[in-house]
DNA sequence: CGCACCATGTAATGCGTTACATGATTTT
DNA sequence: AAAATCATGTAACGCATTACATGGTGCG
């Protein structure tokens, strides 16, 4: 499935793979994410498929930048996919949810603290959807008036990392209070 | 990780590989789920690891039983990772917000059918959470008394579940609005 | 009559991460 | 002096899915 983010990310301008993986890390990064080594074998794959094109910029004290070029056929392939209906929901893995569903044996001050460090880092990401996140967003539209339509489903994918980060942040907040009145003093085992 | 899944079940009771995922698809299995092949091959693993082990019983018209007990070592590598704080958050892929992200190309009506199946998904999921869920849960705790302490952070998961998937909806409701009034009627392209 | 449930496993394939390999320029 | 940025790629490994292989019982 990476194969069609980086379709789309070449529908949008042709790029090399260095500056997928940069604009990959602040924009879909949050819900679909790739290193730097799977993106150069995907691009070579779709080179392959003849969904892209490359050509070699040589570069004097650098490596050469090979910039990747959308074709006809990609295109055709990302708008099928694109329109394609989504008909099962995705399958979150989540480790903090999986440690607390087993967490019975643990003593609740164990407990607590790793709830106490989770609001803290979904705390942390809910600040950079509403600060960096938007502002990365409003410079786009301004430096790239043509890219309006975009944007505006950008921001309203940025709006659901913002409503689920501050959803996550509430239950655990709850969830704390909860453990806090109920959970007991000794270990269950 | 699936490891740690498979010790905490059977830090519980001691089941099979099918039983397990019996209970992990109506359990675990919206924040970690496992197909019985890998279930197999990792609980084979784990034995000789010396984390779990099985004893065969025999059946008569139908494969024998291979049931699965915790051993000592598994319990405490079990219980390390429990306390073992987590750091990062996880991405959670999402092929709705992935699609969206590029449907700039796309059709309003294209887009708005794929956000309103969307909807009905995760309502329905919702009900999923809030009813037979729920009812799993009670019910649990009315057979095995013994299981108190696990209720309540199943409880706190299954709420979790709940709160996502009214979130979910909450932002497709929004979203939904926001492009019937804002997306452009012929596609950007 | 077909489907779901019970019950186990292996093999092949695909997807994703970590480690390896190189190396100059710019910023802290 | 160290770290980050620019820039590409391969190799090894691990995790996950799909397909293959087997076969009886019970329900609608």
């Amino acid at each position: 499935m990476l194969k069609y983010a980086l379709l789309g990310f070449l529908s949008i301008d042709s790029l090399t793979g260095y500056e997928i993986e940069n604009f990959m890390s602040v924009s879909t990064g949050y819900f679909w994410q790739a290193k730097l080594s799977q993106i150069y074998t995907t691009l070579k794959k779709l080179e392959e498929e003849g969904m892209v094109e490359s050509l070699v910029e040589p570069q004097e004290d650098r490596p050469d930048r090979r910039v990747y070029t959308i074709t006809e056929a990609g295109r055709e392939d990302l708008r099928n996919w694109l329109g394609d209906p989504v008909l099962e929901l995705d399958v979150k893995k989540d480790t903090l949810l999986l440690k607390l569903f087993f967490s019975a044996p643990m003593s609740k001050e164990v407990i607590l603290t790793q709830l106490r460090l989770q609001r803290n880092l979904h705390q942390k990401q809910l600040n950079i959807y509403r600060t960096e996140t938007k502002e990365h967003i409003q410079q786009t539209v301004e430096n790239h008036p043509q890219l309006t339509t975009d944007v505006i489903l950008w921001e309203a994918t940025r709006r659901f990392g913002e409503m689920y980060e501050a959803m996550y942040a509430q239950w655990l907040d709850e969830t704390i209070i909860y453990i806090e009145e109920h959970f007991p003093e000794t270990a269950a085992q």
